[in-house]
DNA sequence: CGCTAAACGGACGACCTCTTCCATTTGTGG
DNA sequence: CCACAAATGGAAGAGGTCGTCCGTTTAGCG
């Protein structure tokens, strides 16, 4: 529906043609991405779209056409943390340490879902199928697998650790960051220290029940994906 | 209202003037509260009322007769659990090995949590002022004060540890059981084996970060004046 | 400066949930 | 068996959110 031909494509661009947008219009979608990033982090992603339009200064019939479904929204205005999410997996990548890597990621992502009401929400919540954000997922996964991996390999991460664990966290998280902002980052890192602490490899430890499968894709429930 | 009197009243009671329930009447009080325990257990509390009266086969006029608001029937349909709950505090409060007894509570408090979607949003969510849940939740809290504090005692349980440290697993644990049933259990102790692995005292162990002030009171606190 | 289409905004309809009202049914003591 | 109040159920009101329609405004090019 947004596609039609601009008065002069100087590079016929592909299916996604950048349409040429009018100044105010993408002032306008700015302002909107702002005030759902402000809305969401304080109150989650339950917040009536209304509110967005009128903390935008815009009308709802805007806002539907630049995000023309609740979700889209959503995907758009999460899409800047989930990219953040991902840095910090490949900042902790590049640290010597692999133990300090592995710590400092999961505080990352921890500190972003006490900070960011909205962050569990769009993460681990259903946001049904925006490539955007699954394409995104899935890298943040990969860089996860790589960085376990390499805890394991120094033996500093116990051996039985599954890369499922860190979904673990991140859904036990956002539990405990549901509270009140006041305490919700000192509950958060202090779940973190818990769960950090059992993951440092000792010697005879008692072993742990077999993981969850919980892959962050199944969350999303069977999809389209048939196997 | 839920007291069921015998028919001769010897003793005019008080304001609490028990009237005589028809039996149609406590018969289908009956019935909503079983189909309310199955839809909570399986959807959680955000079920609508209507579906709740439908499944119970009665209209919805009856359901808001026999509790006024939404609140006193997940008040009254979580009750039975809240009990449970305290009596198996009791119980561990009186295993022979503190430790132990402890760990059993937890266990069972998180399997709880896993089994019924509707706990977490009992016990944890908002439940404005029934009494009876309050009071409950008081007792519960007590008992696990001594709980933690016996454990303690022996040397078993780190000495930083915090009460509220419970919360923060009932917290954690009800964002791992929002997931599929087929996977919440299994998730679910998992976390809990990770958690009471921190727990336990050892020497050299680093310091955690001081307790976030949860307490379970606190949860419907000041509320959420967010805007 | 004026024209045109893009962009806008408020009102509106559809839908859902909570709760109440009232005519009708049904249990129960006499 | 009867009468009457307790209890019931469906319909309807109130409130709120999603997404759309359409008359109006405005950017931007000639």
């Amino acid at each position: 529906m947004p596609v039609q031909p601009s008065r002069n494509q100087s590079s016929p661009a592909a299916e996604t043609a950048v349409r040429e947008q009018r100044a105010d219009a993408r002032h306008n979608r700015a302002r909107l991405l702002r005030a759902a990033r402000e809305a969401y982090a304080l109150n989650g992603t339950d917040v009536p779209s209304s509110t967005i339009a009128r903390r935008a200064g815009v009308g709802a019939a805007t806002l539907y056409r630049h995000f023309p479904t609740r979700g889209s929204l959503i995907a758009a205005a999460f899409s800047e943390q989930l990219t953040e999410c991902s840095g910090a997996l490949d900042e902790a990548l590049r640290d010597d340490d692999p133990w300090r890597g592995f710590c400092s990621a999961l505080a990352k992502v921890c500190r972003m879902q006490a900070e960011d009401r909205g962050f569990s929400a769009a993460f681990l919540g259903e946001s049904p199928d925006d490539p955007d954000l699954r394409r995104e997922r899935a890298r943040a996964e990969a860089g996860l697998a790589r960085l376990v991996q390499r805890a394991k390999n120094t033996g500093q991460l116990r051996k039985d650790f599954d890369p499922s664990d860190v979904t673990l966290l991140l859904l036990a998280n956002s539990g405990v960051v549901q509270q009140s902002p006041e305490v919700s980052l000192a509950a958060s890192r202090r779940l973190l220290a818990y769960f950090l602490r059992s993951c440092r490899a000792t010697d005879g430890a008692p072993p742990l029940p077999p993981p969850a499968p919980l892959r962050l894709d199944d969350l999303y429930g069977p999809s389209h994906r048939t196997d």
